[in-house]
DNA sequence: AGGCGCTTGTGAACACCGGCACAAAGTCGC
DNA sequence: GCGACTTTGTGCCGGTGTTCACAAGCGCCT
């Protein structure tokens, strides 16, 4: 049998989608001065549970100190290690309508490690524009770069979202952030992550329904 | 004396979360002239497996017909009136920088039920003035607001993202969707979802370097 | 040095969820 | 009217995720 040299640690999807909040939260005690905290102080702030918080850092490995707490240093350094924001990544925003611009405009990607490198639209009117001094470019222009370490960012109208993602498949991207309300089709090996505004009202909404249900259950 | 702190859910949260998608897809097939549709159809159009798409009908009744598939107007209607979306459900955008535009110009919003009745900012600058054709008011005048059916957009900058949350939960609020990178602290009751950018990017970028492991285990 | 108090890391139990496979139940053709 | 065909609704199971509870480990104080 096969010596299984390197113990592959498999974390879970619920841990990876929670890392980026712990790393966050990191950083802002790095930046207040603060050295070393507890899991108990860690969840609070990052609205976990202190049980969950300590099973998901232990899928990094062991960087706690037991009746100290985790050095807050070397946990942010751990977590962006492993979240692979060691190495540079870029961002193509492609649409540059509404919803695009506001996107070119937001400093939340360079501070979070996010080089937004390509603005695209196939508009003739908007290509070679200047949008938040950056120079917008045409699809074709994207297709012809590198995708290693590229992140595109869908955000045309939901009829050609489908086209934009087969083009950019096509050209090696493995990373789409999908902002159009419509189901992308994939080839496997390709991740598609979706933000949904409406998907995200209409389940508020439900749970409003149901509490006010729920209140009509006990007085009626 | 307390029983059942656990509220019986009817319907799971994952179901509750593709119920959205399930009615997009099935008012593009109303608009398209479809009036019947099988699960294997449905579940192919929304992405899922037709399996799940039928375990996920179910916990709304039986409401399809063995043999023949859904009728496509019928199952819209019990899915809007599952999430609430008979009742007129309104939204108050606060916070109208950049993201605050996007928002306020989207059409997503009124094509799904939901009416931009406010749009919100605490700049002196802003506050009277048009945006999309609809005028900019303080905080202090939306939550002099009725409450009911109100869902509340946070769109400021997280620094001042939980001081709007206790305002709105304090006038009656019980939905905040946040877009601010931050955790908002609200009471029970109060139902908070988030949309972070960046979160989802690192979870992107976790994905695509583990893919270039795994690459570089079989081939060196 | 050694005990004590604090916090981590984790075994175990439990709840939840997705997929398979199939019986039940309906339609359609004749 | 009836059998063949189609599709739904669901029992079951394995995998995932969450929580409790506590032993193990570390530093500090005496
Ligand atoms: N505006 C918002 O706040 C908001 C919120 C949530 C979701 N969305 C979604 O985001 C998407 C964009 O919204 P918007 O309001 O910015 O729309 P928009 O119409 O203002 O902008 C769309 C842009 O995409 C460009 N485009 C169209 N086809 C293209 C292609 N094939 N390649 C490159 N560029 C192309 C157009 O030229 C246009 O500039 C839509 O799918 C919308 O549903 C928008
Ligand atoms: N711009 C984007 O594409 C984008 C994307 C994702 C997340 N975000 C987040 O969304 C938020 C807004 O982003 P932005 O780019 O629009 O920022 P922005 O600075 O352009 O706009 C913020 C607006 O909020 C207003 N504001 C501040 N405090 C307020 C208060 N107490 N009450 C009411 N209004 C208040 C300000 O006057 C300003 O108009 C930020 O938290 C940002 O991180 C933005």
């Amino acid at each position: 049998m096969s010596t299984a040299p390197a113990p592959r640690r498999e974390i879970p999807d619920a841990t990876v989608a929670r890392l980026p909040v712990y790393l966050r939260v990191l950083r802002t005690l790095l930046a207040d001065g603060v050295d070393v905290v507890s899991s108990e102080e860690l969840a609070e702030a990052a609205g976990v549970r202190s049980a969950g918080l300590r099973r998901d850092l232990s899928y990094l490995g062991s960087y706690g100190v037991r009746g100290v707490g985790y050095d807050v240093a070397r946990l942010a350094d751990e977590i962006a290690r492993e979240l692979g924001l060691t190495q540079d990544r870029f961002v193509a925003i492609v649409g540059m309508g509404n919803l695009g611009h506001a996107l070119a405009a937001y400093s939340g990607f360079a501070t979070r490690g996010f080089e937004v490198r390509w603005l695209v639209d196939n508009d003739p009117a908007i290509v070679g524009t200047q949008i938040a001094e950056r120079c917008v470019v045409a699809l074709e222009e994207l297709t012809r770069q590198d995708p290693d370490g590229l992140i595109v960012v869908i955000a045309t109208p939901p009829a050609q979202a489908q086209d934009v993602a087969d083009a950019v498949v096509a050209m090696g991207v493995r990373s789409i952030l999908n902002f159009a309300p419509c189901v992308l089709t994939v080839p496997d090996g390709v991740e598609v992550r979706k933000v949904d505004l409406a998907t995200e009202l209409q389940i508020l909404a439900f749970h409003e329904q149901r509490g006010r249900d729920d209140l009509r259950e006990v007085n009626p």
